[in-house]
DNA sequence: CAAACATATGAACAACTGTTCATATGTATT
DNA sequence: AATACATATGAACAGTTGTTCATATGTTTG
């Protein structure tokens, strides 16, 4: 299914490159897939949540434990871990009035590592 | 060099998990790391870059192309280029009036691949 | 060098985000 | 049942972000 295709104004360079932009809209994926995939970076893209994450990755833990690690509200923490698992990236079970809160995914390691690899590969 | 371990509240399953929480410290990056990394992915947060990384990927395209594809400003464009840009994600080169950009990492294609096979894993 | 073109950039504005505060829900203990 | 504890949640507020508009920079062409 094509996305929007409704023409904006052209440059001259824009009619030069007819087959370049050809090509990419015959392969680029729907404009509703790439919204999601902003949306799931987006849920990397806060130091508290990658910090949760990187925890989290360590060993499954409580609200509160994420809490006094990172020297924050157990209500910050909570509403984070809401986004978390919203994204799919966390579950979480009941232990009596505690919840544990785990990794949901096994791709979560692989994504975080591939951006360190990007930062540490910077010069 | 360890990072922020200032008390905040404890509360009492804390103190059961004194060893968890330790643990976690001793293997947690930096804060300083943590922040990149995040700032790294709220790069990929974002639709318009999204979609602009992907045409990236099919081949080197000026702003105004970019522009005329998906039927923004080439403003807009430029705005996020910029963004791209400082984030090491993307080069450019100048051909007379034209600037052509260009994917400016390998790493990128994985990272997007990642987050993809988590979308298409999702029930 | 003047006009046309491609791109960059600063200011402004609306929309969104993360934290805090107050309070609600749910569970265990006595 | 009442209290204490662990967590969730809604409202409010400040800070951030993405787009638009106007304009500036830099290059080519006549």
């Amino acid at each position: 299914m094509p996305n929007d295709v409704i023409g904006a104004e052209r440059c001259d360079c824009d009619v030069i490159h007819d087959d370049v932009v050809a090509r990419v809209r015959k392969t680029i994926p729907r404009d509703e897939t790439l919204f999601d995939l902003a949306e799931l970076f987006k849920v990397f893209g806060d130091s508290t949540r990658m910090k949760i994450l990187w925890a989290l990755d360590t060993s499954e833990m409580c609200v509160c434990d994420l809490a006094y690690l990172f020297n924050m509200t157990q209500s910050a923490i909570s509403h984070q871990l809401r986004v978390l698992k919203l994204a799919k990236l966390v579950k979480n079970r009941r232990d009596g009035k505690v919840i544990y809160y785990a990794l949901d995914d096994e791709h979560v390691r692989q994504i975080i590592d591939q951006g360190l690899t990007h930062i540490n590969e910077l010069p």
